[in-house]
DNA sequence: CGACCAAACTGGTCGGACCGCATTGGATGG
DNA sequence: CCATCCAATGCGGTCCGACCAGTTTGGTCG
């Protein structure tokens, strides 16, 4: 079923479910390669690409003639989300927290746009804004808008390390296909939010501009959190 | 000479070198594993294992049956950074930009420190707080304590998501041992700053505890410019 | 009981081999 | 002459068996 990749990349993935669901604490030690390979019904080099790729998840750490111990996921890099996320049914705390972090970032990143940004990336994005708010727009295409949007945003801050954090969260929220779920957009709500970032795009006001991407983004919340973990439940 | 590590670890820092260099442009192509193989004196498995490494960073992108071609740098992930800031001569303006981020992320996770953190967490952050402006502090010990105290801000914003990029940021500025600067750390100018935190601790305000940290890290900015690419010069 | 050393691991590298896939360039048919 | 098709070529992915260097570990010896 799930062997839709590569034989290492299953690999990985198995082995990833069984850290992220306890099988291995963390601190915990992994069979060596040569055990996991025959335990696996592979070779040791499919097993010794898997568990690189783990560790360079930052979710082992490897040391030569040691072994490979698992790593506390809130040491982890970001990588670990893209999995964790994924997951059939994520945790909606998780999914908050990635929108909590996501929000801080794209507003950040806004008050950067307004102060760099060029004429051309402005109206860019009041050409975007808009056709968030058209009633043409289908859901699809707005959610597309809407990662067009913050790509734009990340563009025009000028800050190569802002555009790799954010690399970094949207890679991590990408849902695979057949695990996609339909949504509504809130159109109406947006419209005034919408006219307050282009007033703070004419002003180039920064802080403004950060505010309204804020409230923007914390609109779409609700909306993004259907999208990665499914309507309604908990929280 | 800079065999420090691993035999892949050093092909995949002579391709990193070579690509951050500008040997092979992005979207260029990357030789296939054979040649670099022979090229490189070193085994396939070896350069395989470099690739893989660089695949994982985001800094190429591999094609089974394709080939290896360079993604541009603004669409790698967080892993690039480690390398770019870790040259001999880190781009100032790189730096920069990564303070920029660093700001905006630690300060945000102050704001969510101060609503959900504990008051033993409160506790021990004053407590560093504090040890960053004693005199007996030596400037060692004061970059720790600021690294421990940015440390302490992410766990208490109970956000892992939060924690991995601030991981992911870290570890892009660890610098190595033998380039490590000597830095100068201004002490008395942080005092009503950290006042400041303080009193958004005991309030509970977390705008006013979002606006002192980002003092408090604005105000050690050139330090950390200082201590990631040398003092003043160009480049 | 403690220090010490050798055997048993573990990961790292090597060389060779085979497979399925993508690319490509020449032969073929229009 | 051009478009099409297909086989040869090159690519990454996997497998195998072997050896090396470092860590772990257990038992032995002082």
């Amino acid at each position: 079923m799930t062997t839709t990749a590569s034989r290492a990349e299953a690999i990985a993935e198995a082995l990833r479910a069984q850290i992220l669901g306890g099988k291995y604490g963390p601190g915990e030690k992994l069979p060596s390669e040569r055990e996991l390979a025959v335990r696996l019904g592979a070779n040791r080099s499919s097993v010794r690409e898997a568990l690189k790729k783990l560790e360079q998840l930052g979710m082992i750490a490897i040391r030569p003639g040691g072994g490979a111990r698992v790593v506390p996921m809130a040491e982890a890099g970001l990588g670990v989300l893209r999995h964790a996320l994924g997951a059939e049914a994520p945790d909606r705390e998780l999914v908050a927290q990635w929108l909590d972090v996501h929000e801080l970032v794209i507003a950040g990143a806004a008050r950067f746009a307004v102060e760099r940004g060029t004429e051309e990336e402005f109206a860019e994005a009041k050409r975007l804004l808009r056709k968030l708010v058209q009633p043409t727009t289908t859901d699809d295409e707005f959610i597309q808008t809407g990662d067009a949007l913050t790509e734009l945003i990340a563009v025009a801050s000028r800050n190569v390390v802002l555009r790799m954090v954010r690399n970094g969260l949207t890679a991590a929220a990408q849902k695979r296909p057949e695990t996609r779920r339909q949504v509504r957009a809130p159109r109406k709500e947006l419209l005034p939010i919408i006219r307050d970032i282009e007033q703070a795009m004419d002003d180039r006001d920064p802080a403004r501009a950060e505010e309204g991407v804020r409230k923007l983004l914390r609109t779409n919340r609700s909306l993004v959190i259907d999208l990665l973990a499914g309507p309604s439940g908990g929280n």
